[in-house]
DNA sequence: AAGCATGATGAATGGTGCTCATGTTGAGAG
DNA sequence: CTCTCAACATGAGCACCATTCATCATGCTT
């Protein structure tokens, strides 16, 4: 009668507030969720969301079946954990790289968490791989790479792991700080910062600045977040950073966070080697990786 | 992946034993569960139990598995009752007859969980219909009867609620108080004292004395179990009863227990106008008077 | 009023979970 | 040792139903 897929269906719906965007999330379509949700209040003879809200509303029938669904989904993944173990006394490996510069603040505790529930997967991130490391995870020596540009490559899988907002970081006392955004002209007398990668893999270029045929007056790089920062704040130029890079220099009124034109989002993923997905514990990192980066990162508000 | 019904599936066999006898259970074919069961097993890459004895004994995932049932199926449990109870202000009614003489010492407490958790359905057990008990079920006069003697009928089901079995009580100092078990011949000079029914619904003339061809040298009747345990004790006669209505007298060394021959086994059924079965209410009153009488019985050993 | 997004609906389909029929295994009896 | 019986495994076929596709209805935005 009342099945699993119910209850993943109404914390989606939840989650996401419309059936569209939860139908994506469980991987299926709209109309599916309709015809699923529509079953199910007929059967249980009571309507358990209101559709006409955005986002939708839950009646109390619906309240109860969710909070079923967060008694009880953790203790099928806790079980199902538990067999795996038991399952596999094959020694898994998870050695990562980054390619996003400023990830250590939700993926530490992602780390965290993953070693308390599979201790006896070996989980490093080797230095040494940071030059190019979606090549390594082509040749194996690396599991997983944590990146925002997406190159297809045969073998490997990209898991979409959060969007986040693409902000200007400007002095405080910069004449831009006062405006809530920048458009790309406001840029062309500016010092741009940037790591030093290629800048068709910068947001900025390819999403901001390249569609409005502007350049800023001066490029120079840094590697570090700290470094850029310092340069921000003392007026030597402004920087693009993921919103959640920036929050702790924000709340501690260190810089100001502007948004480019209307918004640049942009989507981090993990980079799976396709041998790797489906074993129980990658499927945990990756989910544990969307739980955690969401709580660390809720607190971050944009500007 | 993991589905509830593999976890029904494996509460089942857990209590069946048996592969062949789970399947009944689950209204599904000895096939069916096979083919779940190794399926299940596959995916999750690890033995649940081991077939070879008897009863099945289960590894450690299959308990992981069996106490992740029992955790989580009574809270859908109480989740479908709540939401039941939410949707339906449709007022049910359940009026019920017993016509085993001795049920109340597992009906009550039955009866005391059911009304806390449907506090709004009429409990009653309406005197006036002890003697034709089915045909008021038919006109609707009454929703539930127990009985240990299914008799076809159109429009009422009868579902299994649990196995007894039929057990002859004699005095302490009877001659064949010292046997563990009796045959029909040991009866042919005995006084057999029997509820007033007719002989055809009593399982010591059906499945005992009537193969056999043995008569009783006297019959007689009394209403009231007290007081054919009286008559037994004093050794004016024996008499036959379900092990369950005899085990306070037998912990009380008031009279002696007998099998029957090998053993003669009967169910008691509960009897329920279709239209009612598969209304969330009466499941639960059918799972509760189960559940419910395991416990209270549990601790009744034959002899 | 048009355009867009969301949700509903009905028909078609594909997957899969079940049954049926049969094969295999193991235990107990003769 | 073999016969038998019960329990479980296995493979093929089938039926159901969850899902998709295509379309329609509705409400909000511009």
């Amino acid at each position: 009668m009342l099945e699993l897929r119910h209850l993943r269906t109404l914390l989606a719906l939840r989650d996401a507030g419309s059936l569209v965007e939860a139908a994506e999330r469980v991987h299926l379509t709209q109309s599916a969720l309709s015809h699923q949700l529509k079953d199910l209040e007929e059967r249980l003879g009571a309507p358990l969301f209101i559709r006409k809200t955005r986002p939708v509303e839950f009646t109390r029938a619906g309240q109860r079946l969710l909070s079923l669904a967060e008694q009880v989904l953790p203790q099928f993944r806790m079980a199902e954990r538990d067999i795996a173990r038991m399952a596999g006394s094959e020694q898994g490996r998870l050695h990562m790289a980054i390619e996003c510069h400023s990830c250590f603040q939700w993926l530490m505790p992602t780390v965290d968490r993953f070693r308390d529930h599979w201790p006896e997967i070996e989980v490093d991130i080797p230095s040494g791989h940071s030059f190019a490391p979606l090549q390594a995870l082509g040749r194996e020596q690396l599991d997983l790479v944590i990146t925002a540009n997406p190159v297809e490559m045969s073998g490997i899988q990209y898991i979409p792991l959060f969007r986040y907002e693409v902000m200007l970081a400007v002095a405080r006392q910069h004449a831009l700080a006062i405006k809530g955004h920048v458009e790309p002209q406001d840029l062309c007398d500016e010092t741009l910062i940037i790591y030093p990668v290629e800048h068709d893999r910068l947001d900025v270029f390819t999403q901001f600045l390249e569609p409005a045929n502007v350049s800023p007056r001066e490029i120079r790089s840094a590697e570090m977040t700290v470094m850029m920062m310092q340069l921000v704040a003392s007026g030597r130029g402004v920087t693009a950073l993921p919103n959640w890079a920036l929050a702790e220099y924000l709340s501690r009124d260190y810089v100001r966070g502007l948004s480019l034109g209307d918004g640049v989002w942009a989507t981090l993923y993990a980079a799976v080697r396709e041998d790797l997905l489906g074993t129980p514990w990658m499927d945990d990192f990756l989910r544990t990786a969307r739980e955690t980066s969401f709580e660390v990162l809720s607190g971050v508000k944009p500007a």
